[in-house]
RNA sequence: GGUCCCAUCGUCUAACGGCUAGGACAUCAGGUUUUCAUCCUGAAAAUCGGAGUUCGAUUCUCCGUGGGAUCACCA
């Protein structure tokens, strides 16, 4: 048997999760490799559902799944519900393609139905653990198979107990031992494949040429491989992906350790091309020293053999600095877009709102937030207040620390009032333009402090350029004379 | 415990067996016209340990150590 076709075929890779919850960032990773992989070869990537355990399937997921790779961008050729030359690409819609191959292997001898209860079995196991030796059902094999009639598991007959040694693309060569090796069941007593034994058709009846998986695969090698040899089919090419670890690095990221469901990242504010190119990035490198890429520019630097060895931590500061760039890269409308539905209703219902101090307003936003969290997270503390509101503020805090009394701040700003009563207020470098002058004769911080606060009210705010621009020139004014206000004489 | 995998700054990583081990995130320090943010510049920061092969080892081999995965009628 050739396990080493080489001939130049169409490359066909596939992601098969199982629907019982949602995608994190894990699984998403691995339909990504798996995904460019076929796109940068001009291959097939097929959606496969492996729903075979009715017992931990959660309803939705599939949608969840398809819903988690449509908003990444990553499209798939085949998948549920859509017409191939292969059937159905949801497992539990091609029960009879799995009992037709078992039926070949009990032809051959080398499938048999398990004449043993599970609690015999769990007996055996006992037995085994308590003489300190692995636990094999295969020592338990039947000296002759009964006919299989649907109702008992179905076991392989391991072909030939031996090491397996095998290609990754990846590790390069992987090896395991006999221990390794068992009678693993094909068909479940209710009549559904086992993963084991439902990929491997699965693959081979859709043609897929190479196997993207994570690493907690690579013990199970040698099962599979006796399956392939069994049925006499060739090896597809294995592709091992390390694995994504906690941030602390003690194990691997999972659901139950803190992993997030990728749509909450969506829900969060981040792009979905900044997750793309994070993903991209945990496991594989491009050999150059680019890390921003775009979809496009992802499929044409992929390459499997760059491809790490080793676990990589998730790091979430990581991604927070990719959304920044990638939103870098929107367009003003783009990011107005984007922001739009984050806008909170307390917008809307301030004073001064109008559609017109928003879009001034927006570039500032954009320069203050890496994710719409953080943007959510700054209005709630007022952050933004100053751009529909009148400030409320202490008198104290218009003093410059140069100065001794806050008095002394009045005369500059109305020096400033009438600077800016003629001004052009087309955009903030024309108001710099208009109070530099002074500003430079005056002291900068002498009058831009108390400028910006009576502008925003807080210590800490944007510049007064972009303040006055953002408000409008009526409002700057009324702002500024309102401080003269209330410094008094 | 058995089997298997992995190992470069805190993190993600680069380096045909050959410059001073490079880049990015984070950190710290300066600067960018007042504060915050942005941006720029700079600094600190790593080859797990021990043998072996070699003129020369981050790289190859072995041993040790550490971490991870897996041992289902789950995938």
């Amino acid at each position: 048997m050739d396990h080493n076709s080489s001939e130049t075929k169409k490359v066909v890779t596939r992601f098969a999760p199982s629907p019982t919850g949602f995608m994190h960032i894990g699984g998403v990773r691995t339909a990504l490799f798996a995904y460019l992989y076929a796109r940068k070869n001009n291959g097939t990537f097929i959606l496969r559902i492996e729903d075979t355990d009715k017992e931990r399937e959660v309803p939705g997921s599939i949608d969840h799944i398809q819903n988690s790779l449509r908003w990444l961008g990553i499209t798939w050729d085949y998948g549920p519900g859509m017409e191939t030359p292969f059937g159905s690409c949801i497992q539990s819609e091609r029960l009879p393609l799995y009992i037709e191959f078992a039926h070949k292997l009990i032809e051959k001898g080398l499938a048999y139905p398990d004449p043993y209860t599970p609690e015999e079995v769990a007996a055996f196991k006992e037995t085994a653990i308590a003489e300190k030796r692995p636990f094999l059902i295969r020592d338990h094999r039947p000296e002759s198979f009964c006919t299989w009639d649907g109702t008992k598991p179905l076991r392989l007959k391991v072909p030939e107990i031996k090491r397996y040694v095998w290609q990754d693309v990846v590790r390069g060569e992987l090896s395991a031992g006999p221990e390794m090796l068992d009678d693993v069941v094909l068909i479940k007593s209710d009549g559904y494949p086992t993963y084991n034994f439902a990929h491997i058709i699965d693959d081979l009846l859709m043609g897929v040429t190479h196997i993207m998986r994570a690493d907690e695969f690579i013990s199970s090698m040698p099962k599979f491989l006796s399956i392939y040899d069994a049925l006499e089919i060739p090896y597809p090419v294995f592709v091992t992906l390390p694995p994504i670890l906690r941030d602390d690095r003690t194990k691997k990221l999972g659901k139950r350790d803190g992993a997030k469901d990728i749509l909450d990242y969506r829900a969060d504010g981040y792009l979905p091309s900044a997750m793309m190119n994070f993903l991209a990035l945990t496991g594989w490198n491009p050999g150059t020293e680019q890390e921003v890429f775009s979809h496009d520019e992802l499929i044409t630097a992929f390459d499997i053999t760059k491809i790490q060895k080793a676990g990589a931590a998730f790091n979430e500061e990581k991604l927070l600095w990719m959304n920044r760039q990638h939103l870098n890269l929107l367009t003003p409308e783009e990011f107005a877009t984007f922001l739009t539905p984050a806008i909170p209703a307390s917008f809307k219902s301030a004073p001064q709102y109008n559609n017109e101090t928003l879009a001034r307003l927006v570039p500032t936003i954009r320069e203050r937030i890496n994710t719409l969290t953080e943007f959510q997270a700054e209005v709630e503390h007022g952050e933004y207040d100053w751009a529909f509101t009148a400030p409320t503020y202490d008198t104290d805090i218009l003093k410059w620390k140069n100065d001794t009394d806050v008095k002394q701040a009045r005369p500059r700003l109305q020096k400033a009032l009438e600077l800016l009563k003629n001004a052009d207020f087309s955009s903030s470098e024309t108001i710099k333009a208009t109070l530099w002058p002074y500003a430079e004769e005056v002291g900068k911080g002498e009058l831009l402090w108390p400028l910006r606060v009576c502008l925003s009210g807080k210590v800490q705010s944007p510049d007064p350029f972009t303040l006055a621009y953002t408000i409008g020139q009526l409002e700057t004014l009324a702002r500024i004379q309102s401080a003269c206000d209330k410094i008094g004489e």
